[in-house]
RNA sequence: GGCGCUAUCGUCUAGGGGUUAGGACGUGAGAUUCUCAAUCUUAAAACCCGGGUUCGAUUCCCGGUAGCGCUACCA
């Protein structure tokens, strides 16, 4: 490790919901962070009032807390205050340091008051587009005289405050492209801080603030989103006019829809809290963020826990191409981690999913949990995600035989002959027996119903599966029939074997 | 328009001057099952195009093309 500390920062505005693409952002940032043993900040740039909300910070926050990227330093929480030695933590609580710099820029000569105004400087656009020129600012306002500066001061003018821009090459080197070159024209003098009356007044930009946090919180390492990799020639500019060190960069590749568009709502789910709400587990998420833009060394494993991940994850083996979301190997990685959730904290989760047909789960009985456990082992499995539990269980709470028999794929088994014959036989067997259906029983009245009236195979199970569930095709009849069975005798209208039949044959 | 970034199976990726170009998701087939799913086995599937360098380029260089980003007193 070099001498310089890594410390490394996820600085995202609440603005809205945590998109998957800022995720694996703030994810590559903690890997690193934790990777190096240095310090992961997070800082909230608040400085779009118009946009900016605090609901949305409450979010960020408790999405970053569900995927479990905990920060050694950030802003202060109600009742609690800021962790760290950089803060504040919050971009609009730091207007007085930016207001300090900007003093010191423009009594140093690195900056100057620009008096153009918005009409001029897009007359000088519609030029340059005209003449298929960069859209660089003129300079006009560099070079003018302290007299003539002041005179605008004293007659109230509005100016903003631009950045001289060196006549060299701004470089600088970015961990997954390698080093990245802009010419200085086509840069030009940025804006620093916006237009208003005042010694040095009006907000920050954006390009500008980053970078005196970045500079003032001593980030060694920048990783963020490849949109911003057009700014950064505007940002070493600034650290060279203060005469701060650059830090690493890295910017990362655009995350795209399946039509290679910028992932946004109109391909699904793209926040962090609707992902969740759908039910998949955070280890899912994280593994597959991972693995969207990164490979591991060995070149074929897939699966890490954020443990492994952490010793397994580097920068340079992040792929600088755009990746496009898949959600089916979400998906995959989803079921992968189903599987494998302990059954305590797995039932708590899906509670929530069958609210509908369970009482609270505080107040649960014993005997309904343990049932809730094995049914869950039984059917979490076969899902993507929780959210598609309702479906698959609704035949297990509730039964509607009239609107089975509606279903094409139903009727079309039940109009045969045999299917009469066959739920007529069964139904008997049914009715003549007395307490649960065991899987055993079944067995052997099955074996008598095919053998009284000939049917066999789908023929003879496709219309009992129908009685019973509503479908001809589901899961195998020795683990469900204990299920219906247990689940009937907990008292939550669940129908039992004998019920289902009867209701069925008497439609 | 200008500037920049990117380019290996449908998708995510490994690889790298000479390889049968590897893995995973998805897809097809088979096994299993009353069925569906899960699972296991298996198959098909890729180096954007054109020049150059080289004994040899998918790999290096240049150009083209395409996609994306930036081009704001948004972040």
């Amino acid at each position: 490790m070099n001498a310089r500390n890594v410390r490394v920062r996820f600085a995202p505005s609440p603005t809205g919901l945590l998109h998957v693409g800022n995720a694996r952002t703030a994810l590559y940032n903690w890997l690193f962070a934790r990777r190096a043993g240095g310090s992961y900040i997070l800082r909230i740039e608040d400085t779009d009032l118009e946009r900016s909300e605090e609901r949305y910070e409450d979010r960020l926050i408790e999405d970053l807390r569900w995927l479990g990227l905990d920060w050694d330093e950030g802003p202060d929480e109600p009742g609690a205050p800021a962790s760290g030695e950089f803060g504040p933590y919050r971009q609009s609580h730091r207007q007085s340091i930016y207001a300090e710099h900007t003093e010191r820029l423009l009594a140093e000569g690195k900056a100057y008051r620009c008096f153009c105004t918005a009409e001029e400087l897009e007359a000088e656009r519609n030029l340059a587009s005209a003449e298929h020129r960069p859209h660089v600012y003129s300079g006009r306002c560099r070079h003018l005289g302290a007299a003539e500066i002041e005179r605008n001061l004293a007659a109230g003018q509005h100016f903003a405050v631009r950045l001289k821009i060196a006549d060299h090459p701004l470089r600088f080197h970015d961990l997954v492209r390698g080093v990245v070159e802009f010419p200085p024209e086509a840069v030009s003098d940025p804006i620093l801080v916006r237009s208003a009356t005042g010694a040095s007044a009006g907000f920050p930009v954006y390009n500008y603030s980053v970078v005196i946090d970045d500079a003032l919180m001593q980030i060694s390492h920048v990783i963020r989103g490849d949109d911003h990799i057009a700014n950064t020639p505007r940002q070493v500019a600034i650290y060279e006019a203060f005469g701060w060190p650059l830090p690493e960069f890295a910017h990362l590749s655009t995350i795209l829809g399946a039509d290679r568009e910028r992932l946004s709502k109109r391909h699904g789910a793209t926040s962090v809290s609707t992902f969740r709400e759908m039910g998949y587990l955070p280890e899912a998420l994280v593994n597959y963020l991972a693995l969207l833009g990164w490979g591991a060394e060995d070149g074929r494993t897939e699966i890490f826990t954020l443990d492994e991940l952490t010793s397994a994850f580097s920068l340079e083996r992040v792929t600088p191409s755009p990746a496009i979301f898949d959600f089916d190997k979400l998906n995959w990685l989803n079921r992968h981690y189903l599987k494998l959730a302990a059954p305590p904290g797995l039932a708590e989760l899906a509670w929530g999913y069958l609210a509908y047909h369970l009482p609270p789960r505080e107040s649960a009985p014993e005997a309904l949990r343990s049932w809730f456990d094995r049914l869950l082992a039984f059917f979490v499995p076969h899902v993507d995600r929780l959210d598609q539990l309702p479906a698959k269980l609704a035949f297990v709470f509730g039964f509607d035989p009239e609107a089975s028999r509606l279903v094409d794929e139903n009727s079309a088994v039940l109009s045969a002959d045999s299917s009469r014959t066959v739920l007529a036989e069964f139904a008997d067997r049914v009715r003549a027996h007395a307490g649960p259906v065991r899987p055993d029983d079944f067995k052997r009245w099955m074996n008598e119903v095919k053998a009284a009236t000939g049917a066999k195979g789908a023929e003879l199970f496709h219309p009992v599966r129908i009685a019973l569930t509503g479908a001809p095709s589901g899961p195998e009849f020795d683990k469900l029939l204990p299920l219906i069975e247990d689940g009937a005798a907990l008292g939550l209208g669940i129908p039992s074997v004998s019920e289902r039949v009867e209701r069925f044959v008497g439609v």
